[in-house]
DNA sequence: TCTGGGGTCCTAGGACCC
DNA sequence: TCTGGGGTCCTAGGACCC
């Protein structure tokens, strides 16, 4: 039988942050989105409070004061890094691993024997080695094994690792018939209440239903999903990542924005963020997209946003060609008289570098210039640190700048930051 | 009275995921 | 005062072509 395993860390963040200090241990741990906005990881006394996932943290303060929540600013730099040491660690287990996000992947582990003390072994591995708790479900498609990593999470006597594959057939219906239906892989809310409304209200009453009314009440998407339950894998692991076919860049502001010279310095910045994971996959971008808006939640001020797509001359990489198109949008979309909230640029029409078209006229001298200016501009922001070298134009004021009120230092990945053990 | 059929490409919007 | 960011896939509808 077909062995599909799911790795989950568990808050993932929260422990990111626990593993270089120790003493957060059993303590209630949140961590924050950017601009310190949401809560978007809790530790699991955090979840017991009931506090929900992406809840906007300022509404919560008072809470958090009264149980002595501690919070941190979303730190990416320190999770990347130790999201890289796990993934590296899994891929030993299995020829065949999908990173599906920076806090889990699947594991091809077809053929191996006593799958379930395999997967003990992955785990107490991972964490001695990272220092990371991770729960382990093992299924037939991804979808199950999905639910069964669910299932590993939440019932404990299950001590973190749930084979479906050791069950017989009715013990995981029993199972099965306990989950609700919102917590399949792909059922988001709309779908869950659309299906609650046809009488679809745990998992298997919707791995029951039947393939031809779901197919035409949903789509091909829901077929495939009540499939996947049936035990029939339609979803294959993809363990090459494609190169993305749209790059985004956009960022809340630390504040209102009013004026146009300080939205040019944001969207430089993030025009220049973009250009540097462009070149990091080796594409070009033919199109860029800038948008900017007011905060929709402040339904008494006037609201406004507008986007722009524009359509460059030809394919490029260059970070001050897809600026200077980025900026013509921006000029052509700013009203003043608004507070913006919020800028983001999207390079879109990408292609392989190695695909660039041809023409008679290139400019080959140019292109060549150019391809060396960002790769010299590249290296040195890796080994200074990002932002070594900037355009100008990004800006020193930065008042649009987004907060970090509490951002824990990037550990595993500068030296200035290391541990200090007294 | 009656106005083809089949295909592609593009875009916008919806839904979902972490 | 204060509400994240980045991505994919699917569908429907319009434009256009032969």
């Amino acid at each position: 039988m077909r062995a599909i395993a799911l790795i989950d860390c568990n808050n993932f963040y929260v422990s990111c942050e626990r593993l270089f200090q120790p003493g957060l241990e059993g303590k209630p741990v949140v961590v924050l989105s950017n601009n310190d906005g949401c809560v978007v990881s809790r530790s699991q006394e955090v979840k017991d409070l009931g506090l929900k996932m992406a809840a906007p943290w300022f509404q919560l303060k008072d809470l958090a004061k009264r149980h002595g929540i501690i919070a941190f600013s979303s730190n990416y730099t320190l999770y990347a890094d130790l999201s890289n040491r796990v993934m590296r660690l899994l891929s030993q287990w299995s020829p065949d691993q999908e990173v599906y996000s920076i806090d889990e992947c699947f594991l091809d582990l077809t053929g191996m024997a006593d799958l379930t003390q395999y997967a003990q072994t992955i785990r107490s591995t991972i964490k001695q080695c990272v220092g990371i708790p991770v729960c382990i479900g093992i299924a037939p498609s991804k979808t199950l094994a999905k639910l069964a990593n669910h299932v590993a999470k939440k019932q404990k006597h299950y001590d973190s690792v749930c084979d479906f594959n050791a069950m017989t057939a009715r013990e995981l219906d029993t199972l099965l018939a306990q989950i609700e239906v919102g917590e399949v892989w792909g059922v988001g809310r709309r779908s869950t209440s659309r299906l609650q409304g046809m009488g679809i209200v745990t998992v298997l009453e919707l791995k029951r239903s039947s393939a031809k009314r779901v197919r035409a009440e949903f789509g091909v998407v829901m077929e495939r999903i009540v499939a996947e339950l049936n035990g029939v894998a339609c979803l294959e692991l993809d363990d090459v990542t494609p190169p993305r076919q749209q790059i985004i860049c956009s960022r809340s502001f630390g504040m209102p924005v009013t004026l146009l010279a300080d939205l040019e310095q944001a969207v430089i910045a993030y025009t220049s963020r973009a250009a540097e994971k462009l070149r990091d996959q080796h594409s070009l971008a033919g199109g860029i997209q800038v948008y900017i808006r007011t905060n929709p939640h402040k339904e008494k001020d006037p609201q406004y946003q507008q986007a722009m797509l524009l359509h460059l001359f030809e394919p490029t990489d260059d970070t001050r060609l897809l600026c200077r198109a980025a900026l013509s949008g921006l000029q052509q979309v700013y009203r003043s008289g608004y507070a913006y909230q919020k800028a983001g640029v999207m390079l879109t029409e990408i292609i392989a570098a190695a695909a660039r078209p041809r023409t008679l006229f290139d400019d080959v001298a140019a292109q060549q210039k150019s391809a060396a200016l960002m790769e010299t501009l590249d290296h040195i922001n890796r080994r200074m640190g990002s932002g070594t070298v900037q355009l100008l134009g990004e800006g020193v004021r930065k008042i649009w700048a987004m907060r970090r009120g509490n951002v824990s230092q990037r550990y595993t990945t500068e030296w200035g930051e290391l541990v200090v053990v007294r």
